[in-house]
DNA sequence: GTAAACAATTGATAATGTCAAGCATTCTGA
DNA sequence: TCAGAATGCTTGACATTATCAATTGTTTAC
């Protein structure tokens, strides 16, 4: 056998790359489900490390800003986060998830077990050459269209 | 420098695994709206391969079989797909994407750039390592939680 | 200091999602 | 065989998510 393997084609490794994101999706939604949340609710809890304008979270989400209007009332009616006014622009409402929102969205992460458990099975030297090959991905697949 | 490069966390690896997911989400959501399709629709047509009963759909989307009802609907309006009875089982419909639903999909994975792009810039050797660690997380990924 | 730009919200409407109930068909087991 | 359970799909009721246009309040630019 060589050291070398086959090099696949694009769409094979396309196809590949598509079937993790969607096993990863799915681990995801059923640990938000699990704690009461939606997929969506979860996702913008996610992005809450620090105190964030409700535009920056659309930009996120990419989806409308009043359509945060509305994710944000409802994480706020069960106490996950706060909307906050920002002292520089009066314009602006920071948003920032409660002890509780963190601790939930914490719970949802931990719970991933199908990706958890995934990853467990690559050894020191797996795991740092995924992720330095995804580490040179990553910024290409960001840029905006 | 080493020929080992350091090892990242679990949680390090996790958190850059989910960018690339979430970048991936993006590109495609992108190019199907590109094509008037939302990202549920386009997602349904890409799963048809070949004839599938609305409830092997419905398990494959992750959702309720009454939801498959409504998304097959629009495609269907738009002869983007068929319903066809299943000889076998009189209960079941096969749905089939026509002429024109193969290719609307085909053109939206044409046009997953962003993607599309960051493996470019892979050359040969470091996309087949890709593709063997990708495949060996793939089906502790799919386990059912 | 007025006009343009921006942040957030509201209201209208469509798409997506769940659940419970229903009809038709198939399967099971006494 | 045939009555009852299970299955596949649809419908109806409802909550959530999404987009767009318009409004209000606040900055920013000229």
């Amino acid at each position: 056998m060589s050291a070398t393997p086959e090099t696949p084609t694009k769409l094979q490794l396309l196809e590949l790359l598509a079937a993790i994101g969607t096993a990863q999706w799915r681990d995801f939604a059923a640990a938000a489900a699990h704690h009461g949340l939606t997929s969506t609710q979860a996702k913008a809890l996610a992005q809450l490390n620090g105190p964030l304008p409700m535009r920056a979270l659309a930009t996120l989400l990419v989806c409308d800003a009043s359509n945060v209007t509305g994710i944000i009332d409802r994480l706020e009616a069960r106490d996950l986060v706060r909307r906050e006014p920002d002292p520089a622009d009066r314009r602006v409402k920071n948003v920032v998830a409660t002890d509780e929102g963190r601790e939930i969205i914490r719970r949802v992460r931990e719970e991933m077990q199908a990706t958890s458990g995934a990853l467990d099975t690559l050894d020191a030297d797996e795991s740092a050459t995924l992720y330095a090959l995804l580490g040179r991905l990553r910024p290409g697949m960001e840029k905006s269209a």
